[in-house]
RNA sequence: GCUCCGUUCGUCUAGGGGUUAGGACGCCAGAUUUUCAUUCUGGUAACACGGGUUCGAUUCCCGUACGGAGUACCA
């Protein structure tokens, strides 16, 4: 049977979706359009306790801003609509009754507090509880209790819960598209609860349900779901569905940067680095802190898979072209928040010269300096290769826009000697105000041919010179730098500096 | 505790019964740029441990250690 394949990024809206969540949407996201299928977004916020205002809107802005397209779902709509599980409330009780008429599940009256306590008990005996075929019979549920007990507590009005009934002592197999084959006893397994007293299922049932009806071919998730998978093919084939059951592929989570344990929140605020690809309340963003979208999403690509190639740098097309689940890894990636800069150079220095200038523009005319859009595309063709942010270029071009006023000390102090305020004197007589042709090449043959005839050494003149136009030794090429000053501000730069430092 | 999953340079990873164990980030050095950065070249550095199986294991199997997840009327 070839099915079109369908996936389904499924987050609850209970905060910002965090880089290892991004990264799941990602690789949905490219086997959809591997396979030439469909990217679903679903909405699972059957706990209403847990209700976060915003969070949704980020989840969207978020794919949105990563370049993953939306097919269908919430903020898109299609034939499966709605396609948020609050809306979808009373879609889910005739499942959980068709279980229940099956003898696949039953009914648990046990309080919150009776199963803290056997848990408490349990723990205490440093035993495991596990609400299944030996202890169920125990508790207060439909199975243990009488007919007329349980129809009593009914017409009480006793509240209860779902419970699934796993079966007893059976060995499952089970398939795992990145994990291969595993199996586990069903002994070992809960029976959870699948619609609580609420009147709204638990996220075992939604899933189960939704992605049936929502007719998904693959469940790309994360690790964290993989102990509930045995439940999951249980419930599946319980409800009549085990054909048409979608594969399941888990992914390993993300670790941070140092030390033990998955990436939290916390490990960015402490490190200075983002974890969300937005900004969330008081946690810097990705795209707030000067990443594109496509060097985001490239390191995100190869954080947990690898095309088996050596190619590092991908167009979302290309992600989509060698993207393949087979080849994701299994265990858990440590996140290195250097490499994500290296990521974003590479897609910096990638863009056009133009493309730059428009980007940088703006933060030039906030500090007031206007220029002419070639002027500055020139200038961002002689500095991109410096920086690896957008944010970073005023620092490396400074001096273009504003002639310095001081001069770092240490240059000064390295390469000022007391005859250089008379060797620039004579450079300015000599060279500088004969030149018209102030191109790059132009002065450069000059000036350095002028250095040979007066027997100075290169360094005797190329560094004050670089400190009179700069302020210190950084920047670019020196001739490159005067060219886009242009003749009167070299003279200015120049005499100023004899003056200043005489 | 119990269940499941994992473990190749510091990090992300390729590989796979016999390899000089490959690449990338980072780091170090040299070249170029008489600045700095880029770039180029080179270097540093890894198969968690113990048993098997085998002529041979980093690769297969079993343990151990370590790491991770789950163990809710959360998702």
């Amino acid at each position: 049977m070839t099915q079109k394949v369908r996936v389904r990024f499924a987050p609850s809206p209970t905060g910002a979706l965090h880089i290892g969540g991004v990264r799941t949407a990602l690789y949905n996201y490219l086997f959809a359009k591997k396979h030439g299928g469909d990217f679903i977004l679903r909405i699972e916020d059957t706990d209403q306790t847990r209700y976060v205002e915003g969070a949704e809107e980020y989840i969207q802005e978020a794919l949105k801003w990563s370049g993953l397209k939306v097919d269908e779902g919430v903020g898109v709509g299609g034939p499966h609509a709605p396609y948020r599980q609050s809306e979808r409330k009373e879609l889910y009780r005739q499942y959980s009754d068709q279980l229940l008429e099956s003898g696949n599940a039953y009914l648990a009256f046990d309080t919150p507090e009776e199963l803290a306590k056997k848990r408490q008990e349990a723990e205490q005996n440093k035993e495991p509880f596990i609400y299944n075929s030996v202890s169920r019979n125990q508790m207060r549920n439909s199975i243990s209790l009488s007919c007329e007990e349980t129809q009593k507590l009914l017409d009480e009005g006793a509240p209860y819960v779902v419970r699934f009934k796993i079966p007893e002592d059976e060995t499952l197999h089970l398939k795992d598209i990145v994990r291969g084959d595993m199996s586990v006893n069903t002994s070992t397994l809960d029976d959870k609860v699948l619609f609580k007293s609420d009147g709204l299922p638990t996220y075992h049932l939604a899933n189960i349900v939704d992605d049936h009806l929502m007719e998904i071919s693959h469940v790309i998730r994360g690790e964290e779901w993989l102990p509930s998978l045995p439940l999951h093919v249980l419930l599946y084939r319980a409800l009549g569905w085990e054909n048409s059951m979608p594969e399941f592929a888990h992914l390993s989570l993300i670790l941070k940067p140092v030390g033990k344990g998955k990436l939290s929140k916390r490990d960015g605020e402490k490190m200075g680095f983002p974890v969300f690809p937005l900004a969330w309340e008081e946690s810097a963003g990705y795209r707030e802190d000067g990443y594109f979208p496509e060097a985001f999403v490239n390191m995100l690509a190869l954080l947990g898979w690898n095309p088996g190639t050596e190619q590092e740098l991908f167009t979302m097309e290309e992600l989509i072209e060698a993207f393949d689940l087979s080849r994701v890894s299994k265990s858990g990636a440590k996140f290195d928040p250097e490499k994500v800069k290296w990521f974003n150079h590479q897609y910096l220095i990638k863009k056009t010269d133009e493309e730059i200038a428009s980007l940088f523009m703006p933060i030039l005319e906030e500090k007031g300096i206007s220029i002419s859009k070639d002027k500055l595309t020139a200038i961002c063709g002689e500095v991109k290769e410096r920086v690896s942010f957008v944010s970073e270029l005023w620092e490396q071009t400074d001096f273009y826009f504003q002639a310095p006023e001081e001069f770092d000390e240490k240059a000064v102090k390295k390469q000022w000697k007391e005859n250089t305020a008379n060797i620039l004197q004579s450079l300015l007589d000599e060279v500088i105000v004969d030149s018209d042709d102030f191109s790059s090449a132009n002065l450069e043959a000059k000036v350095k041919e002028w250095i040979t005839n007066e027997e100075l050494g290169m360094g005797k003149v190329m560094a004050p010179f670089r400190i009179a136009m700069v302020g210190g030794l950084r920047g670019p090429h020196l001739f490159d730098i005067t060219e886009q000053l242009g003749k009167d501000e070299t003279i200015a730069r120049l005499k100023y500096a004899i003056e200043k430092l005489a």
